[in-house]
DNA sequence: CTTTTTGCAAATCGTTTGCATGGAC
DNA sequence: GTCCATGCAAACGATTTGCAAAAAG
């Protein structure tokens, strides 16, 4: 049902996130894509963001900074937050087996993913 | 400086804490102490989650509901999050050692602290 | 009496949405 | 021509804040 229409403002929105390791959030995402395209609008921005999301071209992340991050990298893994100038840092934490983790922890319900977030000082702010 | 006077609002809300394991969200604690404390208001019940939580009485978390979490359980510990009904559970995962996490992983800044998030169907719902 | 905490309401901020217009196909 | 995507501005929902009054010490 639901057809979907190319659009130039999504490419450079996933084109984007798909070559920075920055984790921007919308606001940044806006401020970049406004560059090549002066009339976006954040509206624009946010639906873009949510619908590479759901199509799992991008993944959500959120901070103790109470916004979201956007991933371009969508392969499960971990990150770091730097609470001290805010950065966001994949962290190759090695994934879990996660019915592994199920069966030691006696867990009966379905474990579908999970995330190890880490949280302290980054190189640079050190 | 900031001498903290006692006040009967907070207190029950740090005893709904410490007896809860549900994980309640600011509207969920300001609903249960109107029981006892009709006139409380929600700014109230917010003020003094914060404080709790810069006390180290209660730990905040931020779940796939966009909303706020409480949890008086203060030590290290990780979360399971149920997308069907919404429910959090505490999830006794291994604590693992950050300094040998970043040794092993080479990395130079400095982590303080970690979670596990998993994400699900809980045993209820499934 | 002084300082902290409260209740209330207004403000804030990130994010979402309705609608008329423009672009894709 | 038909839908989908856009820009704009208004709406939303969770959380925070300013202020005068109440409570703690």
């Amino acid at each position: 049902m639901a057809t979907i229409k190319y659009s130039r403002q999504r490419e450079a929105i996933k084109q984007y996130l798909m070559n920075t390791t920055s984790h921007p959030t919308a606001d940044m995402v806006y401020e970049e894509i406004q560059k090549t395209y002066p009339n976006i609008s954040l509206g624009t921005v946010y639906r873009n963001l949510n619908f590479l999301v759901e199509h799992e071209e991008a993944i959500k992340l959120r901070c103790d900074d109470d916004k979201d991050h956007f991933d371009g990298k969508t392969i499960p893994h971990s990150h770091f937050y730097c609470h001290k100038c805010g950065c966001v840092i994949d962290f190759d934490f090695p994934v879990l087996d996660l019915e592994k983790v199920a069966k030691d922890m006696d867990f009966h319900g379905q474990i579908e993913a999970s995330t190890t977030y880490f949280r302290g000082i980054c190189p640079n702010c050190k």
